[in-house]
DNA sequence: CGTAAAAAGGTGTAATTGCACTTGTGTAGA
DNA sequence: TCTACACAAGTGCAATTACACCTTTTTACG
């Protein structure tokens, strides 16, 4: 024996196994992978409404208020399980293409998302596009599979949000 | 009766009931509302490393390599199911560090992604933390159900690109 | 009242994402 | 050879994301 292996069971001395690292078992890696995909298909199917599917969310959600005056932007980034910084730079293209309106609240600090007569009109125009790419990813993806899907997301993302999310 | 209702079953003339829009039956919407929470939780857990979580992927795979040598951009980029410019760009903070190298390929074209050994060591340091965050997600998520969406995930993302991501 | 805490919102900075387009390089066919 | 095409990579632009920090306004308590 030419050379002598100091520590035990060391590896061949070759350039690198350097570890098993199954690296693709990172929940957090997949679950980004997909999310970047399923974005694509509904961003390709609301481009030619010229919307992305997060302005189509952030319109749909500010639309449906239970009869209630329109959100504040605080309540409008809860609903959309979003942080409130992101929510503002996300209103602002919005507002700049006269499809939300931000109006005054009740205080002098809050102040109101209103969808406006355009974003209205956007908005319908996009629903159907959007419910074409819900089609095609449900059967890309099998119905019972995507169910499934939506089942696990809902009993999760509350597990998660229980820990740490106050942020007080 | 006062008041002639023109369209049949017309609803209340009040402000907007607009639509029975179940906004919230988005599979992208709540796709990227997982995916934020959980990307959050993992940056947390990585930020002791001063790394994002989607850095250390970006290490760990081009880490692992087998036994070839260090993977192309777009290799990379395939590896980690993203935009091949969008690995462009984040390259660039992890060069800055020093984590990565970027050598020259077989190509002239070609360019070859190298960990550098300040990579390895910040790879090496971050793992525990990463390790802790798949481990409190599991904890919070429930070890079966996080199965569970491992597993779908890797039966719908093949199934997603099937169709149209050739992109030639 | 007056001050401290809470509540609502915005800005600086930086990373992540991807489409359209451009540049540079290799290859194959006329 | 040279010309067209394919391949590899980067840039311009714009949106998405969120942490740290800031201002303004309201509320609660002494």
């Amino acid at each position: 024996m030419p050379t002598v292996n100091i520590s035990p069971a060391s590896p061949a001395r070759s350039v690198a196994p350097l570890s098993p690292v199954q690296a693709s078992a990172c929940t957090c890696f997949k679950l980004r992978s997909l999310a970047r995909r399923v974005t694509q298909l509904y961003d390709q199917a609301l481009a030619p409404a010229g919307l992305t599917v997060t302005q189509f969310s952030v319109i749909g959600h500010a639309r449906r208020r239970g009869g209630a005056a329109a959100p504040t932007v605080s309540e409008l980034a809860q609903a959309l399980a979003a942080d409130r910084t992101t929510l503002t730079r996300n209103l602002k293209p919005l507002v700049d293409a006269g499809f939300l309106k931000i109006g005054s609240g009740a205080d002098a600090r809050s102040k109101a998302v209103c969808v406006t007569s355009e974003g209205e009109t956007v908005y319908q125009a996009a629903r159907p596009m959007w419910k074409l790419a819900q089609a095609r990813v449900r059967d890309l993806a099998g119905a019972a599979q995507l169910n499934q899907l939506h089942d696990l997301i809902e009993t999760i993302l509350p597990q998660l949000d229980e820990s740490g999310e106050g942020a007080h």
